[in-house]
DNA sequence: GCGACAG
DNA sequence: ATCTTGTCGC
């Protein structure tokens, strides 16, 4: 059994960390924010980055969650696990994480290699409470977490230039108005994450950290990551695996079923 | 009260 | 997120 495998298995078997009531999942992102770590990443040790991902069905509770572990300079697939489960909490805005990590970190646990860095579909700390589905696992793991989002949950900012790595800054606050460029010199503003354009003349990707990188290595990472694509090649790939594998799980019950 | 709301 | 066919553009 690798070293993360008795880690997740720790952390899944804890019922301290799964709260069923909202209530109690607020209140523990209250407590846990305070562990989330900023702090520089040495790329030159990054060697595999891990994308994760869970695809849902429509009505029925199944799921399937994948890890995909990519070298992280040729970007070329080294491991990837897929697992079927079963969902445990519903999906709140805000409360993400309580929906997705039990799934995520069952298909991290079966994962031979233990990844350098770990690239979350969600924010990190661009997050109401600054506790994002990147920051829970960072801190749960006490690992190198990123989270690259598709789209705002929390947070103002201005549009980024159209060509492949221009950025602006996501700031704390509800979202009319634009962050003034004054402010921020000033430091004035808390900044939460990076709208990152990761191809030119596509919308952008929502990058911030979660859990020991700081955001200029996590924007550095997601960029070199995405040379083709919108999203990050750990993601995708992630994306991918998990709805093939939730349809063959759905394919094969509904063969044995008759 | 109103609007917003990761996947 | 999921359910879905074709269609516009490089």
């Amino acid at each position: 059994m690798s070293d993360i495998a008795e880690r997740v298995g720790r952390i899944l078997d804890d019922p301290e960390n799964w709260p069923s009531d909202p209530k109690e999942a607020v209140a523990l992102q209250r407590r846990m924010a305070g562990r989330v770590r900023a702090e520089p990443l040495d790329a030159s040790a990054v060697r595999t980055v891990a994308g994760l991902d869970v695809s849902y069905a429509k009505d029925d509770s199944a799921l399937s969650a994948a890890a995909v572990v990519l070298d992280a300079a040729t970007l070329e697939v080294v491991e990837s696990v897929a697992i079927a489960s079963e969902v445990s909490f519903p999906y709140i805005s805000g409360l993400f994480s309580f929906r997705e990590l039990p799934p995520v970190l069952e298909a991290l646990g079966r994962l031979e290699t233990t990844p350098d860095v770990y690239l979350c579909d969600g924010f990190g700390l661009a997050h109401p409470r600054r506790f994002g589905v990147a920051s829970h696992l960072g801190v749960l793991l006490d690992l190198p977490v990123v989270g690259s989002a598709k789209s705002v949950l929390y947070g103002r900012h201005s549009e980024p230039g159209r060509e492949r790595g221009s950025w602006t800054p996501m700031v704390a606050g509800r979202s009319e108005v634009v962050p003034d460029s004054a402010a921020l010199a000033a430091g004035g503003a808390e900044v939460i994450g990076r709208v990152l354009r990761t191809r030119a003349g596509v919308k952008p990707v929502y990058v911030s950290v979660g859990h020991r990188v700081d955001l200029d290595g996590a924007a550095d990472l997601v960029l070199r990551l995405s040379p083709k694509y919108r999203v990050p090649e750990p993601v995708r790939h992630a994306d991918r695996l998990c709805g093939e594998h939730r349809k063959e799980v759905l394919a094969a019950r509904t063969a044995s079923e008759e």
